[in-house]
DNA sequence: CGATGACTTGAGGGAATTCAACCGTCGTGG
DNA sequence: CCACGACGGTTGAATTCCCTCAAGTCATCG
């Protein structure tokens, strides 16, 4: 039916920011389509070439990992289509998900040499893999990409301290409409600029990012719904009053 | 009081690592006592005498604001003496203080023109402070340095993704066993490695800090008191059961 | 179709907050 | 010198927001 379709071509626009890479050059760094966005943004086509030499191209499905916390980090990540769910987890199984990654993002910023969290896949995914070794022995010759990594970092980490600030301080209610108003502006920022805000992770997914229940995040979802807020449909939400969300979630 | 007297060389100890700077070389980045401790930890001689001509020394006094969220961010800050608290704030009044700064830590990394997070001094504290062109400028031909930098936003990135999965996941008895293992290792890493915690904040912002309210931190530390678990002391506590308190902090 | 999984809805309970009072210390000024 | 208020902290009682527990709906799929 429509709806299927609307969200089969929201999720399509997620998964791939342009639905048609060129066949003949496909895998190849030249050609992707989300290099602007990411850090490989700040290459030229020397330090690109090299950089392919160094990176392989991974595919995994729906709720499989990328890598898990306390693993050795051997790899880097650069999520080149879909989304990915990145989190920790308690001993007795409290998760809280501490961000969603959206193609573009760069997944490698760690101190240490294991991985602070987990990260695996919300429908299918594709990421560029690279040796964490590789890796630096690359960045170590070519400090405009340092520069754009620490950019990289810089933007995580202010989201990280908007997070913050939500999990501690804002209600129910101000949690789920700063998400969706934010998660709206991430979904721009790639190209994905419609009415409706897709939402392929599940209710728990977002409870687990907004420190809630499920319940909680039903709840006030539909009771947005009742409000005249927003439409509740197949894979999203649809915003009717932006000016009272962005209201709710003002910073 | 010998009470007051073991705080106030608590306190002395984390304003400066080193109670006896050169005074000939007061001042100077070469002799400076959290030099390997902070980002200039990877500065050579050379280095160094360019950094310092470009830095300024700022002292500010309790309560006292190094600078505030939303304003044009033209300087950088190292922090070499002394507690800063860094927080954000609601249209409304709440707060959220996304971490504590020591000695050594560098409060600049941000993705914008604009602070992201207001800054201010908890006692006396003493901070480098670079106009933030003159350090762009200065880590521009710095590879070595650009790289350290990553490390320390890198480090700061973990650490606020352990604070969003306690502010999201954790119980209030949760939260403070945990702040007070967080905080021990953090002094231990400056240098200050005492049975008693050292703890220069306010219930206020300790509260703040994990959110929670000043009432829920006073009730939780005079019932782990109760429970023998730790001693309150002025200006901090001391740890009796420092098991019992890593295992409710269990990561 | 029966089973399964994602989501919704309702009723009741509880952890933390809110509201309020109180305590001790410190600095100030009469 | 001490009365006083301000301030940081503690403690108690009542409230509330969100959680827990439980049931029910709906779509998907073997």
């Amino acid at each position: 039916m429509a709806v299927d379709l609307a969200l089969e071509r929201a999720v399509a626009m997620i998964r791939t920011i342009s639905p048609n890479p060129n066949r003949a050059n496909f895998g190849r760094c030249s050609a992707c389509n989300v290099r602007s966005l990411s850090i490989c943004g700040a290459l030229d086509q020397a330090d690109l070439a090299e950089f392919e030499r160094i990176a392989r191209h991974i595919h995994v499905t729906s709720n499989e990992a990328l890598f898990t916390a306390g693993q050795i980090a051997h790899s880097v990540h650069n999520l080149t289509a879909g989304i990915a769910r990145l989190y920790k987890l308690l001993p007795d199984g409290r998760r809280q998900i501490i961000g969603f990654a959206l193609p573009g993002d760069f997944l490698g910023t760690a101190p240490s040499d294991r991985y602070g969290y987990s990260a695996d896949a919300i429908g299918s995914v594709s990421v560029c893999r690279l040796s964490r070794e590789a890796f630096t022995h690359f960045i170590a010759q070519r400090p405009h990409f340092l520069l754009r990594i620490n950019e990289f970092a810089a933007r995580e980490l202010m989201l990280a301290q908007e997070q913050m600030l939500l999990l501690g301080r804002r209600t129910a209610e101000e949690k789920i409409a700063s998400f969706l108003v934010g998660w709206r502006e991430r979904l721009a920022h790639i190209g994905d600029e419609r009415q409706t805000i897709a939402l392929p992770m599940s209710r728990q997914d977002i409870a687990d990012h907004l420190g809630l229940t499920i319940e909680t995040v039903s709840r006030t979802l539909t009771r947005f719904e009742r409000e005249k807020m927003l439409v509740i449909v197949a894979g999203g939400v649809r915003l009717l009053d932006a000016t009272r969300a962005t209201a709710m979630a003002a910073a």
